[in-house]
DNA sequence: TTATTTTCTGGACAAATTGTCTAATTTTGG
DNA sequence: CCAAAATTAGACAATTTGTCCAGAAAATAA
């Protein structure tokens, strides 16, 4: 039964992924070719095709399972954090974030429908989730993957602003901002009555 | 002076152009090549190569001009709607955003680095500039490139919700729900002491 | 260890695309 | 009408892509 333990292939394929990772640093996503990735891998081209259809596969197959991972840690950050009745603990958003830097500033760069997308879609999910357990019962006046998807831009936002800027600030400031500037707006709608608005179609 | 009326030149780049933008609503633009674009447009690929350098000149050439025309548009509204004190003027963004919705969701779909950022970058910048005017004087406690990335997020990330769900709801109800979701929070910075945090760095 | 199975390899292949270049053909503006 | 400019089809070498094969190399099993 010693067929997926080949350490041919494990060693192959983490050559690729790590040589695709290496030339992503360097190039658009476009832009890099299956000979590229080979060489870069010291594989052979053939070996490639041997493992991926192409390159999306490739990406599919790691950048999913990577996401997977990223994504397990979020989820439990999200659902304490971000709409925490009193405290402030979006701190361990920004300090995940800070800890996968080059992930995250890779996703934001090569972004595209690939990897922001997803990221963007899952976050979303996560909230628009987090958000009904929090309403559970009276519906909200409001659509909650409206809400969903606003938190996931405003925070993402922030994220990315932080990032790309140096983070010029300790994550503790950014979560005070981020609650400052989030919490009255969602305090406010989560007030309103349902009939608040009637003009709605 | 009849160089550049040359009816051809015209007649030519329009093709191009068109055929470029038709096949953009079917493929990703990586997907798609001179040889489909020169196809569509009836004109010899050779005739490609005579007016852009590659794909992405044409793009360049064409998007930047309209993105030109967009931005004219949106910076008045920016400046007068956002942030307005007392009124809810948001409402001519949203229908800003539905006229052109081909436009915006093309934008949002094949963003990548080409359009997404460049617009979410133009936005920021802009509002930025709306938010310094207001300011004027008295200095923020927050900085204002970190807030009008904060604003350029929230409200594109509304923006995108209205069109990609197929604007169930008017543009009024959408300024509304900007409104109160946003307002709030920026109230609450804008009134805060510049040392309300001390730990910035 | 030896035998067997699996993986890796380099090379070759057709197909598609790219960017450049010609030499003719058509259209425009004066 | 004529000269200039734009368009055209076609050819061209260079890349890339995906597939295939036969042999070398390595892992596993007995």
């Amino acid at each position: 039964m010693g067929r997926k333990t080949d350490r041919r292939i494990q060693r192959t394929r983490k050559a690729l992924f790590d040589a695709f990772m290496a030339l992503l640093l360097e190039k658009e996503y476009e832009a890099i070719t299956v000979t590229e990735i080979a060489d870069q891998a010291n594989v052979g081209r053939a070996t490639f095709y041997l493992h991926y259809r192409d390159k999306d596969d490739l990406l599919a197959s790691n950048i999913e399972a990577l996401f997977e991972e990223v994504a397990g840690r979020i989820r439990p950050l999200l659902k304490q954090s971000i709409l925490a009745r009193d405290t402030i603990q979006g701190r361990i958003l920004f300090e995940e974030a800070a800890r996968n830097k080059d992930l995250y500033l890779l996703v934001f760069r090569q972004g595209g429908t690939l990897l922001y997308d997803r990221l963007q879609r899952h976050m979303a999910d996560l909230i628009a989730e987090t958000l009904e357990t929090l309403i559970m019962g009276g519906d909200s006046p409001i659509e909650i993957s409206l809400l969903a998807s606003y938190l996931t831009g405003a925070l993402t936002a922030l994220v990315k602003w932080w990032l790309e800027n140096d983070m010029p600030c300790s994550a503790d400031y950014m979560a005070a901002v981020a609650q400052h500037l989030i919490r009255p707006g969602m305090e406010q709608v989560a007030l309103l009555e349902s009939d608040w608005y009637t003009q709605k179609e």
